[in-house]
DNA sequence: AATTTAACGTCAGAGTATGACACTAACGCG
DNA sequence: CGCGTTAGTGTCATACTCTGACGTTAAATT
């Protein structure tokens, strides 16, 4: 196998993430950011498959471990609590890179293409728990809906926790499954 | 007021949805739109921001229905009741609309853009529910969790409904929500 | 050393979207 | 009724995104 481009792929994030904070998103052409990392502008499009793809990297790591820890959990257990474990189990990926995405959802969150492929990878997401919980016996109609409301409880507490590190990621979890709880138990 | 302009609006609309289904979304460029509209790629930027918007056009009219039908629950009603009952107010909307907004459904579901675009205006709505709901004197961290899970519940049950015309929107809606509080209430 | 293979460069081109400027049709008013 | 205002439109130019085709180079295999 010839030359790997791993490192070209690490130029070019590195230098995409410090040219989107200097002069934000859209005032960044891709030209500018391949020409910084040494490269062609019709390289940077073989490493990533557009402009907002290189601000969601790790989320087929987080995918793939989610959907494995789904499938760890002690069968017999219900639906929410299978999930609530599992987005447990993300906790220390979060720490990890902690730092590393920091900056990166500051400028997701200033930038709304980059919010609309936000939206994209969660669907992503929610939908292999969906596929995670029909393997372990869940039915097709329901699965979804399990799916994407605990990806919206596991997102709220995540936000939570970028803006208050005070209280730790599992808290945070914990605390917002509770309220989730409580809420629906006021439906009736 | 000179020459309303609404008119060439809804031309474009329907040269749009017609050329959409006949050669797909990604396959019809502006310039074939505003050509059989009779206008130009130009002002066909005047009207809609993006290609995409086109396809999303009711979403202000639900987004208006519904804050207005959550500050007409009586006071005093929990969160996730409150939500309930204002997507109660809606179904008229969508069975009025039902057979103008089935071909558009399917090109959304068949066109990543589009689908990103409609995850999109989905967040807009919780977002516009998470402020009606700290209207009603919701505390502000609590909000945006109780909003997007219902937001959710009611995206599932739609879902259902365009699959399954033959059960109303109305039951879809409390078995969506009857399946959330029992599967919540499998949390402890 | 020759061959294979994946990464890269170059070139061309379609499509999206925006700014600047001029023009025109409709409406209100004297 | 003529006049000016104003929103809608056309025209032109241009930056930017993304893709296809083709040739070249560097690394790994044999």
């Amino acid at each position: 196998m010839p030359r790997s481009g791993e490192a070209v792929r690490r130029r070019l994030q590195q230098a995409a993430l410090e040219l989107f904070v200097e002069h934000g998103f859209d005032q960044t052409p891709v030209e500018a950011i391949a020409s910084r990392a040494g490269v062609t502008e019709r390289t940077f499009y073989r490493h990533f498959g557009d402009k907002r793809e290189m601000l969601f990297d790790g989320e087929t790591e987080l995918r793939d471990l989610l959907v494995q820890a789904v499938a760890a959990v002690p069968h017999g257990t219900k639906p929410l609590p299978t999930l609530r474990a599992a987005f447990h189990e993300t906790v220390p990926l979060f720490e990890r890179n902690r730092p590393l995405t920091e900056p990166g959802v500051r400028l997701i969150a200033e930038t709304p293409a980059l919010q609309e492929r936000s939206l994209a990878k969660r669907a992503l997401l929610a939908n292999a728990l969906t596929d995670a919980l029909q393997a372990r016996g869940v039915d097709a109609r329901t699965a979804p809906l399990y799916a994407q409301v605990a990806m919206d409880t596991f997102a709220v507490a995540t936000h939570r926790w970028m803006q208050e590190p005070s209280v730790p990621l599992h808290d945070q979890l914990d605390q917002a499954f509770r309220e989730l709880r409580l809420a629906a138990a006021a439906l009736k």
